[in-house]
This record gives C-alpha cells, sequence and structure tokens, in this order.
DNA sequence: TTGAAAGCGCTACCAT
DNA sequence: ATGGTAGCGCTTTCAA
C-alpha cells in the first residue's frame, strides 16, 4: 500500500496525501481529516525508504563501541540511544571490537547506510593515528567523540577530566601518607593515556619518584591480576594504597590482596574508577570516581542536535568527574 | 554522487554500473575493472535509501529490550549484534523501559523504518496479554522472541529452561536438608513466572507446603533488601538457603544477611540466577545459574536467518541453564 | 487549497 | 556483454 492508494480513497492527489503526511499547513481541515481516516482505516505506514531518498535521512545515528556488554559502553549505549530517541533518532549500534580494521570497516558499513551522524564512545583512536579515516567521514557528516580526542573540522569531542580525576586522588592519597600508589590498567586507549598521565603527574607533583613496577598493566581478569600482585609482593613491594583505571580491576585486586592476608581498606585502600553497580556489589563496597557517563552522553547527543541546527558548536566539552566515597577508601 | 557520475567517467551505463555493484556475473573482466577504479578514485559510495527502495529491505532488523544498561541485556544486544552483523545485517537497539505504550510506540517506529524482523529480549509482554498487537507486526515481518512466549503465526520463541534450572536447584537443595528456600525475584515478566513457577513446583514435589513469607519480591536495591530480610527474620523466620532469579539480588541479599551475623556459605547457602560479571565479582563468589545468554541470543539470529531463507523453522526452541559453583553453594 | 509532474538513485527487465 | 528504461514511493516546485 502507498500514497496512491490513499489518494484514490481520498479522492485527493497524492501531493495533498504527502502534505497531510508532513503536516503541511496548505490542507483543509476536513480534507487532512478524511485522509487521516483514509490512512487509519487501511493502516497505512509511510514508506521509510522512499521518504529518505528524497530527504537524504532516515534520521539515523550510528553509535559504535568496542563492546556493549562492558558495563560502562552499556550505561552510555542506553543512555545515547534514550536521547536520541527524545530527538527523533533511531541509534544503529555497532560493537567494533578492538581491532582498527574492523572499526573502519564497520564506519564504512554505517557510511552506506546513510547515517545522519557518529558517535563514537570510548574510541581507541588515539591522537595523531589514523586520523585520514575519520577525516574523510567527517566531511560528510559529523562525528561526535566520547572520551576521545581528534582535533578535526566537524568531530565534537565530549571528555570527562579523568586525567584531573586521577591526578586529584593520588594527590589525596600522598597527602594522607600513602605513598606507594599502585596504579592498575588494562588498556592504551585515550581515555587510558589521560589516566594515566594523571597518576604520573601526580606522583611528580607530589615530590616523588615514579616506580615502574607499581604501575601495572593487566587484563580484566582475576587471575591475571593475582599474578601480578604475586610478583609485586615478591619483589617485596608492598602497595600503600591501590588506584585502578576500570571498577573490575580494582575489586579483583581487593580479591587478591583479601587472599593474601590484608584487610582493606585498613591495611591498603582502595579506589576503582566508573563507579559502576559492580562498586557497589563488592564486599567492602568500592569506593569509585563516578566518570559521570549519562552527563557525558547527553551532552554528546545535545551537541549533535546543536550541530545539526547550524548552532556554533564548541570542539571540545569537559566534564569533571566525582569521587563516589563507599568503604574501600574514606578520605 | 551517484551510479549517473560512475557511468560517465567509466563510459558505460548505469545498468552495468549497477551490475558491478550488485555482483552480477554478466560483466567482462575489464569493465567491470574500469567502473571500480572509478568508483574507487571518485569515492563513491552507493545510496542505499535508493537501493532499500528498489529491494524494499535495507538489512536492518529492530533489537527491542526494556534497558541494555542491565548487565543481562547488555550481554544479549552484544551477542545478537555480532552474530546479526556475520549475516550482514545491522541491528537498531531500541530500549524500551517497562512501560507498554511505550513498547508499543517503538515498536511501530521501527516498523516504519521498515525492519526486517524484530527482536524482542526478555519481552514483559505475558502470555494472552497484547498479543493483537504483535500479531499485527508480526503479519508483515518475522517476531523473535528470546525468554517470552507467544503463540502466534510468524513469531519464534528462544527460551532458556529457566523454570527446569530454578525446579533442579530447589529439589537439590532440599535433598541436602535446606528446606526453608528463601526465593527472591523482582519482575513478573514471562520469564519471571517460569522460574516463581520453578520453585513453587519443586517445594510441592518435595513433599513441602509453600510458605508465602518464602517468597519475596523485592526491587534490585540494597535498602529494600535489607529491609525485606529484616521483616523475615523478624518474624522468627530464618531461611535454610536463599535463591534468586537475578544475580544482583543474590549479593544484595548475602551483604544484608552477612550484616546480621550470618555467615555465607556456612550457615546459609545462596544461588543466584544469570552468571553475570557480578557473580564473578562478588566475596564470596557466587555460585548462579548461567542461563546460557550466548545462546540463545546466537540460536535466534540463526532462527530467524533461517526464517528469511524459507526453512521450516520450529515455533520455540528451549534451551537448558548450567549452574556455575562458586563459593555461595558448593553441591 | 489542490493537482500535475519532475525528480531522488537505484534495480531489473527487455532489447540488442 | 551492454544499454535503454520503467518503476520503487515519496517530496517539492510550479500552475491553476
Amino acid at each position: 500500500m502507498n500514497i496512491y492508494d490513499i489518494a484514490d480513497k481520498a479522492g485527493v492527489s497524492i501531493a495533498t496525501v504527502s502534505r497531510v503526511l508532513n503536516n503541511s499547513t496548505n490542507v483543509s481541515q476536513k480534507t487532512r481529516q478524511k485522509v487521516l481516516d483514509v490512512m487509519e482505516t487501511l493502516g497505512y505506514t509511510p514508506n521509510a525508504f522512499a521518504r529518505g531518498l528524497n530527504l537524504n535521512t532516515m534520521k539515523m545515528i550510528g553509535v559504535l563501541c568496542t563492546d556493549v556488554s562492558d558495563v560502562f559502553y552499556a550505561k552510555a549505549v542506553s543512555v545515547i540511544e534514550n536521547s536520541l530517541r527524545q530527538h527523533g533518532f533511531d541509534a544503529i549500534l555497532c560493537c567494533t571490537g578492538d581491532n582498527i580494521e574492523d572499526k573502519k570497516k564497520y564506519m564504512n558499513l554505517l557510511l552506506e547506510k546513510r547515517v545522519d551522524a557518529l558517535i563514537l564512545v570510548g574510541s581507541t583512536f588515539k591522537e595523531k593515528l589514523d586520523n585520514s579515516h575519520i577525516e574523510k567521514i567527517a566531511s560528510s557528516i559529523p562525528v561526535i567523540i566520547i572520551n576521545g580526542l581528534i582535533t578535526l573540522p566537524n568531530t565534537y569531542c565530549i571528555l570527562s577530566d579523568e586525567f584531573q580525576a586521577i591526578y586529584d586522588n593520588v594527590v589525596r592519597l600522598c597527602h594522607k601518607g600513602y605513598e606507594n600508589v599502585l596504579y592498575l590498567y588494562d588498556v592504551d586507549t585515550f581515555s587510558g593515556s589521560q589516566k594515566l598521565n594523571g597518576y604520573k603527574n601526580a606522583i611528580k607533583d607530589c615530590g616523588l619518584t615514579i616506580n615502574n613496577d607499581l604501575i601495572i598493566k593487566v587484563p580484566k581478569d582475576l587471575n591475571d591480576i593475582k599474578e601480578a600482585l604475586s610478583n609485586l609482593l615478591k619483589k617485596g613491594i608492598v602497595p600503600s594504597a591501590v588506584l585502578a583505571s576500570e571498577d573490575i580491576l580494582a575489586i579483583f585486586a581487593m580479591k587478591s590482596l583479601t587472599e593474601k592476608g590484608y584487610t582493606i581498606p585498613k591495611d591498603i585502600p582502595i579506589i576503582g574508577f566508573n563507579n559502576s553497580l559492580l562498586a557497589e556489589c563488592s564486599t567492602p563496597s568500592l569506593t569509585s570516581i563516578d566518570n559521570m557517563v549519562g552527563n557525558l552522553c547527553t551532552t554528546a547527543v545535545t551537541t549533535l542536535t546543536n550541530v545539526f541546527s547550524g548552532e556554533d558548536v564548541p570542539h571540545k566539552i569537559t566534564i569533571s568527574c566525582k569521587l563516589v566515597e563507599r568503604d574501600t577508601f574514606i578520605p
């Protein structure tokens, strides 16, 4: 069934039907109602492809992340999807995994689907790397990057100030006398390096020297973390506090240290990052830095709609984090 | 830029360009290469809307769930998206929330986008309720339902055998002497009632009587659960074991009971459901029933592709769960 | 206020 | 193997 059928039954032209469909003002109330009635009784649904072909948009946004099953990305995608919908957009989800070639491939697939924009969540693209590809995309549609920084025309970055958050908390720990702060992280994304820099700068600014044994890169796996901590302790190094780039790392560290006889937080306070559900579920519950993912994502969508409406939009917006106090560290 | 531009530059007709685009065999190797070269140098991207208008498909599937930020749905959506992509489909994500009117609205939006099928994850629709709406949709596109049961033409249900899983574990607990098994749940979805029935039937089949005080419906909130358990204990009822419809409920119950001086699992063993990351993160780690969400979702996608290729597909596929043993209950 | 008709960019059928 | 052309269902301009 199409616009012609409706026009026939209603005794008007397809132009009029189209006008009704698009809420055009130039239709008499009587005609409009007649057309609407016919649509209703026939159960007509406009064809979005034909519409898209004319308007060159189907109001769809491509949302890319490495993996929605990760709690952080899941929350982000959830908020993004809801905000987009409130603005009349659908979200095409694309979980790319870590491989950079796959990412490019998937971006191209989304481009072929003629999405109106791309939102990259926690892109693992680092500055200076592979910008050519993003550049090509940004030349045709806006690209919003959440927790990633790329300086190119038509790209907009929404960042949580992870550098500052880590910096502040390391400084705080140092000032409370915890000078051997162990830092755990797992990936070298933009976000990852921001955090790591926060740690390093804080250590320096506290007048301490960076001990590379206290900076451990380790996968999100309990056994790997147990092993890493065993090795550390074997070297005779006992961390005075632990800070992790993600809650799960902090929790696994807590489990490992508890197993080795340390009491958390009495012996070793621990701080996680993301303030995820995991933080609430662990025992003792995990003090964690909240990266304000909800804010980040709604800001991203607002930014996007502003771009669409031709407003002057800043290239970079930074949102501060906040510490959520629970049992593993009380400031 | 369109197919005409390519045809011009390559000195062929648009028909030939279209053939190259669609990998038709009736093109000489020489012509094909020439056209491909032109496409490459001009950076041509075919217009999916025009293509969709002709073929009446853009190879997109609507994926509905209440909320992707929930760990279970996140995992499900992740697997579904990946499987769909392997079959050349994109996933339009739609988080509906719990409101049934919203669900209907969103389903209609997806229909308007002319998706090729709908996958409902953990629908809260109950049998006999609101089938008319699904029926209408299923009359135009296939509807796959994960952990929900609706018997209608062109609907296909992929279920995890949650009834049996709960049943078996309650029976197991009873046989080990734990006769006052507390059952915690939070929602009355199809899935929810399957589990509850499993509990009730098991209690009966063990020759015990159902004690309604031991069946508690409570939100996924630590304080609510603390309060519910306090009330239970005040009545003088101490559960001999706890079974929960979701890991998070089990974990909060564990926290509450630990706080009240009980030792888990020595005093009270606990079993969760979903085998989520939370189970691994809690202390002690949570024994949990794995609902095989990965299997469920890949089966759903396979089922869908079979429907598309016109194969004879069963209306209902049930996949059994399995108990993953950790520290809170060792059978 | 309404209608006629020209696209939008592609696919697929029919010729050649 | 290639080209011509009629749609696909809609929006939008121009006329009336």
